[in-house]
DNA sequence: TAACATTCCGCGC
DNA sequence: GCGCGGAATGTTA
């Protein structure tokens, strides 16, 4: 029989809501489905590398009646959301975390993001212990792509993610960015 | 098929 | 020990 003509990562969710979060480091932009958070995008930092000033959050789009996500549900989200990236930012894992739609990655993808959240604060984990992780050691670099495909950086720990030998490794945004919130990391061990 | 947010090994310094 | 170049390796668009 002929080839399938889709790919698997063919769905993407679509947005039903949109919140501004603000935060020490600036202002957060989180995107909800009706599945969860569904994507997060952070502040671009200026060039000095300081974060831009919080416009004081506000919420840019509410959920749609009869969109399959009410707006107390939506409201529970953002506030769970808004806590973990807190406690994130801070250096700790997040306690607790607002569903996840991750419906968009691929069933590897997804693996790779799930493993992710398993990364303790302080101790950062290689791309090759990651893969390793999940069970193909050597698709190391397939690990990377995932994790620079992550829709939720931050919450989904993407910046414990470092290059063995003590290399930084990449970044989608900004490197600056990993290489802030791994300062924070209790343990510091990035010298 | 080409591209990738890697890793490993061998050299030379 | 450190840096460089090249090959290997799995997934994705």
């Amino acid at each position: 029989m002929a080839l399938a003509a889709t790919s698997p990562a063919e769905r993407k969710p679509s947005v039903l809501a949109e919140a501004i979060i603000p935060t020490a480091d600036g202002d957060f932009v989180a995107q909800y489905s009706a599945k969860g958070l569904c994507a997060l995008r952070f502040p671009a930092l200026s060039a000095s590398g300081s974060p831009p000033a919080s416009t004081g959050g506000r919420t840019i789009t509410t959920p749609p009646p009869g969109s399959g996500l009410s707006l107390a549900e939506f409201k529970g989200w953002l506030a769970q959301t808004e806590k973990a990236l807190k406690e994130v930012l801070s250096g700790e894992s997040a306690s607790s975390l607002p569903p996840l739609d991750l419906s968009e990655g691929t069933e590897f993808q997804q693996r790779v993001w799930r493993a992710m959240l398993r990364i303790a604060p302080g101790e950062p984990w290689s791309y090759g212990k990651l893969a390793r992780e999940i069970g193909i050691p050597k698709a190391v670099r397939a690990v990377g792509a995932a994790c620079g495909a992550n829709p939720l950086p931050v919450l989904v720990p993407c910046h414990r993610v470092v290059a063995s030998g003590g290399k930084l490794g990449g970044f989608s945004s900004d490197p600056r960015w990993k290489k802030r919130l791994l300062g924070r990391e209790p343990a510091g061990m990035m010298k």
